[in-house]
DNA sequence: ACCGGTGCTCTCTAT
DNA sequence: GAGCACCGGT
C-alpha cells in the first residue's frame, strides 16, 4: 500500500523552490502565524487527524486554509499530495493564489506567485470531471468513453422533453423541470436508476422511475453526462475500483475542503473516499464551514454533514472561529440577531473588535422603480462621503429576475456595474451555437448538440427529415449522426433527394474540421481557436448572424456577430493557460512520486474537450471581479464567500425574502433566514436593506407585505426610512416603523413618472393605475390590485365583499375614478 | 421548409 | 416579460 508515511519525504524546502528563510525577517514559519489569532493558529498548526473549523462570518477562514496549506508544505508534506476542494472556480483559484504568495513561488517574469507544481486546488465538479475523465473505462457502462459531454440544464431540459413526448406523455402534466428535479435529487442521494426502480411504488414515482431509465439510457447513447453524474459518477467509479480510488486517495494525504456546509451527499462520499487511508491511521481530513451559512438544502447540501462531522470522524478535533475581522459591531449584532431566531441551530458567540460603525440604513420604498433610485443615490452618497470605490459596493437581491430595474437604474445614471452572471455569456444563443458544433466535433454522438446545428443556419434539413432520421436510429439502435450517415446516401425511406444532398453537404463540413473521423488527426493543422474560426465561418453561423443583423438593425444583434468570435478569444486565452501546463498540474492522476507521469503533447481533440470542460463549469460567481471598477450586482446565493465595504440588500418583502416557495416547511424559512445572514455578514463597513410596496412580478405589479426578517432586527442598530407612506405589514411594530427617521433633504426623492403613475387613475397607456378605485356596473366599487400589460390588458379588481376579479381591460365596462 | 404573428404558461436559488 | 407551441401565409 502506498501510503504518504512508505515515501522517502523529498524535496527539501529549496528543492521545491520554496525559500525556508526569507529575507524579510523571521522564520518562514514565524512568518506563517505571525499575524493569526490563537484559534486560528491552532487550526493552522493541527496535526494529522480529522479537523473541523466551524469558521463564523470574516472570522478568517481562507486566510486559515492557505495558512495551513503553506504550512503543511513546510512541515515537509509533498505539495502534490495535498488537495483542496471549493465550490466555485474564483475560490479556487484565489487560493491558489495565496498558497504561491505565501510560499513565494515567482511565476513567469512579473506574473502572480504560483502555487507549488503538484498541489491540487479545485472545484468538486472539476475535481470529479478529471477523475472521471480519466477512469470512466473503469466503470465498464455502455456508450460512455472519456470523449463524455456535460450537459447543462438546458441540454438536459431538451432531452427530457423529447423523451417524454416520445412516451406520449404531457409536458404539462410532467414537466422537464419537475421531473428533472426529482432525478437530481436522486443522484445528489447517489440513488441510480435501477434502485429509483427498485423503491418506486406509486404511480408517480413509478412514472419517475420510467422516466429516469430512459434519460439515462439516451445519455449514454449521447455519450453525455449530466452535473449531478460528473459526482455520482465519481462515488461510483472510486469505490468500484480499487485502481481508481488508490490514484486518488492513494496520492492525496491531506485533504481540505472549504464550505462544508454545503456539501452534499455525494460530495460527502467522495470526501471519505479521497481521505480514506489504508494504513488505519485516521484520515487527515481538514474541512471548514459554517452551518449558519448552509444555503444550499434546495440542491441536496446536507447539514448534516458539518454538524455531524464528528460521529463521522470519531475523534475529530473542533476548532471555533467566532471573531469577525470583517464586519462592524453593529452588523454582526445584526446578524447574531437575525440568526439567532433560528431552532435548528448549533449556538456560536460572533464578535468583534472592529468599530461600532454606522446603523444599517433600513429602506421602506414605493416600487422597485422607487427603490432602485434609493439604492442608487445611497451608492453615490457613499462614494462621495466615504471615499468608497464602485467596486467596493454590491447589491444583493433574491431572484435574478430583480436586477432588470437595478440594471436600468445604474445605465440611467451612468454608474458602472457588473452583473455576477458569468454563465451567461455561454447562454446566448449565437454562443450556444458555436459550442454545439465544437460539442459534435468533439463527441459525434451528442444528440442534443447535434440536433441544434444540422439545420443551423438553415441548409434545408427541416424536423421531417430529422423526425425520420431518428425514427431510423432509434429502430436500429445507432446514433442520430449514423442515422444522418445513412440518409445522406439518399436510402432512408420518407428523406428526400433533396435533403439527402443537403445533409451530405452537412457532413462534408464536419468531416472536413475532424480530419475525416481521423479525429483531429496528424493532418489536421492549427490550433484551437484556429479550428474555432473555422467552425464560425465555415458552418456558416457568421454569414448567418451578419445576415440577422442587417436586417433588424438592432444592437443586438449586431453583438452576436461580435459575441461569436469572443468565443474564439476565450479559447486563445484558454490555449495559453493550457500549454502553460496548468492542465498536468491539476491531474490528480499524477502518481504517487509526483512525477506528472508523461503526458504527451496534447492534441486538439484533448484540448478542445479540455475546454469544453472549462466552459461547462463556469460558475455564476466566478464572475465577481471587484477591481473592475464598477458595483457587482447578484444573487444573494452567489453573494457567499465575498466580502464588500458596502452591501445592499433589496427586494426585502414577504415571497420574496423569504421565498414563497419556503412558506410552509420550518426548515425552509431557517434557509432564507441563513441567505439573509450570509448577505448582512458580507459588509464590512456599510448596509442598507430595503423593500417595496409594489413590485412588478410577472408583468403584474403587485402589492407587498414587507419581510418578517425587519422585525428580527435589532431596532437599536437601525435607521429606518419609511418613504412608502407609512406602509406596513400591520404587525408587530407598525407605529415604530410610521414614525421611521426623517426623509434627508440631501436624498432625491422620489419622483414620480407621469408615465408610470399619473396622479389620475390612468397612465399614459390607458391602464388604470395600482391602488386607483374603479366602478363596475355590476360589482360595485372597488381598488386596481394589479395590473397585467400587454395584447390583453388585464386587472386585479378587489371588490370588497364580492371578492377579487380579473377583468380583460378590453372588455370590461369600468369607471375609473382616481 | 421557413418565417412571423399570436396567444398561452410559468416564472428561485446553481455546479 | 420571456419562452414556447401552434398556425397560416409564402
Amino acid at each position: 500500500m502506498m501510503t504518504h508515511d512508505d515515501n522517502p519525504l523529498p524535496a527539501s524546502l529549496e528543492e521545491l523552490g520554496i525559500d525556508p528563510e526569507p529575507a524579510h525577517g523571521g522564520s518562514a514559519e514565524d512568518r506563517l502565524l505571525a499575524d493569526l489569532t490563537e484559534a486560528q493558529r491552532e487550526a493552522v498548526v493541527f496535526g494529522d487527524g480529522p479537523l473541523l473549523v466551524l469558521a463564523g462570518p470574516g472570522s478568517g477562514k481562507t486566510r486559515v486554509i492557505t495558512r495551513r496549506i503553506a504550512h503543511l508544505v513546510h512541515r515537509g508534506v509533498p505539495p502534490w499530495r495535498i488537495c483542496a476542494v471549493t465550490f466555485t472556480n474564483k475560490a479556487a483559484g484565489e487560493m491558489r493564489a495565496r498558497v504561491g504568495a505565501l510560499l513565494g513561488i515567482a511565476g513567469p517574469d512579473d506574473a502572480a506567485p504560483e502555487p507549488p507544481r503538484g498541489l491540487i486546488v479545485s472545484t468538486f465538479h472539476s475535481l470529479c470531471a478529471r477523475v472521471l475523465r480519466r477512469h470512466v473505462d473503469l466503470l465498464d457502462i455502455p456508450g460512455l468513453t472519456p470523449t463524455y459531454a456535460i450537459y447543462d440544464t438546458t441540454d438536459q431540459r431538451a432531452l427530457m422533453k423529447r423523451i417524454i413526448k416520445n412516451n406520449g406523455m404531457d409536458t404539462g402534466n410532467w414537466s422537464p423541470r419537475n421531473v428533472l428535479g426529482a432525478i437530481s435529487a436522486a443522484k445528489n442521494e447517489l440513488t441510480d436508476a435501477a434502485s429509483y426502480a427498485q423503491h418506486a411504488g406509486e404511480f408517480y414515482t413509478r412514472t419517475i422511475a420510467k422516466l429516469y431509465q430512459l434519460y439515462e439510457r439516451d445519455l449514454r447513447r449521447a455519450n453525455a453526462v449530466d452535473f449531478d453524474d460528473l459526482l455520482m459518477l465519481t462515488v461510483k467509479v472510486l469505490s468500484s475500483s480499487e485502481e481508481a480510488r488508490m490514484s486518488v486517495s492513494g496520492r492525496f494525504s491531506h485533504l481540505l475542503i472549504d464550505e462544508y456546509q454545503d456539501t452534499n451527499r455525494a460530495q460527502f462520499v467522495i470526501a471519505s473516499l479521497i481521505a480514506q487511508r489504508d494504513d488505519g491511521r485516521r484520515p487527515n481530513i481538514c474541512v471548514v464551514g459554517d452551518p449558519d451559512q448552509s444555503i444550499y438544502g434546495w440542491r441536496g447540501a446536507d447539514i448534516s454533514n458539518i454538524l455531524e462531522f464528528e460521529k463521522h470522524y470519531p475523534g475529530a478535533t473542533t476548532i471555533a472561529l467566532g471573531q469577525s475581522f470583517r464586519s462592524t459591531k453593529r452588523i454582526i449584532g445584526t446578524a447574531d440577531t437575525l440568526i439567532r431566531h433560528n431552532t435548528q441551530r448549533r449556538h456560536k458567540d460572533l464578535f468583534t473588535e472592529r468599530p461600532e460603525g454606522e446603523p444599517i440604513a433600513v429602506t421602506h420604498c414605493i416600487d422597485e422603480r422607487h427603490e432602485a433610485q434609493i439604492v442608487g443615490s445611497w451608492l453615490r452618497s457613499l462614494r462621495e462621503k466615504h471615499d468608497l470605490a464602485w467596486g467596493e459596493m454590491a447589491v444583493f437581491y433574491r431572484t435574478n429576475a430583480l436586477s432588470r430595474t437595478l440594471e436600468d437604474e445604474m445605465r440611467v445614471t451612468g454608474t458602472p456595474y457588473v452583473i455576477a452572471r458569468g454563465t451567461a455569456f455561454y447562454e446566448r444563443e449565437e454562443v450556444k451555437d458555436v459550442l454545439a458544433y465544437l460539442r459534435v466535433i468533439a463527441n459525434p454522438a451528442d444528440d442534443v448538440s447535434l440536433r441544434r446545428i444540422v439545420n443551423k443556419p438553415t441548409r434545408g434539413v427541416g424536423s421531417t427529415t430529422i423526425a425520420r432520421v431518428d425514427l431510423l436510429a432509434t429502430q436500429r439502435g445507432i446514433s442520430l449522426m449514423e442515422g444522418l450517415v445513412e440518409a445522406s446516401r439518399g436510402v432512408v425511406e420518407g428523406v428526400s433527394q433533396r435533403a439527402a444532398n443537403a445533409l451530405e453537404r452537412f457532413l462534408t463540413i464536419l468531416g472536413a474540421w475532424t480530419g475525416e473521423g481521423s479525429f483531429m488527426g496528424s493532418d489536421v493543422s492549427g490550433s484551437l481557436s484556429e479550428l474555432i474560426e473555422r467552425v464560425i465561418v465555415e458552418s456558416g453561423l457568421e454569414t448567418h448572424y451578419q445576415k440577422l443583423a442587417a436586417k433588424h438593425a438592432e444592437a443586438a444583434d449586431e453583438d452576436k456577430v461580435e459575441n461569436l468570435y469572443e468565443v474564439v478569444a476565450g479559447a486563445k486565452q484558454f490555449e495559453q493557460e493550457y500549454d502553460a501546463g496548468a492542465d498536468i498540474a491539476q491531474d490528480p492522476t499524477v502518481d504517487p512520486d509526483g512525477n506528472a507521469a508523461e503526458i504527451p503533447a496534447p492534441p486538439l481533440l484533448a484540448m478542445l474537450r479540455a475546454f469544453l470542460e472549462s466552459v461547462s463549469l463556469v460558475a455564476d460567481a466566478d464572475a465577481v471581479d471587484p477591481t473592475q471598477g464598477a458595483v457587482t450586482l447578484m444573487t444573494l446565493h452567489a453573494a457567499k464567500g465575498l466580502e464588500f465595504p458596502a452591501v445592499v440588500i433589496v427586494g426585502m418583502e414577504e415571497g420574496l425574502l423569504p421565498h414563497s416557495r419556503s412558506r410552509d416547511s420550518i426548515s425552509e424559512l431557517e434557509e432564507e433566514r441563513r441567505l439573509l445572514f450570509v448577505g448582512v455578514t458580507r459588509a464590512m463597513d456599510h448596509l442598507m436593506c430595503t423593500s417595496a410596496r409594489t413590485r412588478t412580478h410577472h408583468g403584474v405589479s403587485e402589492r407587498t407585505i414587507r419581510s418578517q426578517f425587519f422585525d428580527e432586527l435589532p431596532e437599536e442598530h437601525l435607521e429606518i426610512n419609511d418613504l412608502a407612506g407609512g406602509w406596513g405589514s400591520g404587525s408587530q411594530r407598525a407605529r415604530g416603523w410610521d414614525e421611521g427617521a426623517a426623509i434627508d433633504d440631501n436624498e432625491p426623492r422620489y419622483v414620480p413618472d407621469p408615465e408610470y403613475t399619473s396622479a389620475g387613475a390612468l397612465d399614459a397607456e390607458g391602464l388604470p393605475t395600482v391602488g386607483s378605485r374603479v366602478r363596475h356596473p355590476q360589482f360595485g366599487d372597488g381598488v386596481v390590485v394589479a395590473v397585467v400589460r400587454g395584447m390583453d390588458a388585464r386587472a386585479k379588481i378587489d371588490f370588497g365583499r364580492v371578492g377579487v376579479k380579473t377583468l380583460i381591460l378590453r372588455y370590461a365596462r369600468l369607471e375609473f375614478l382616481g
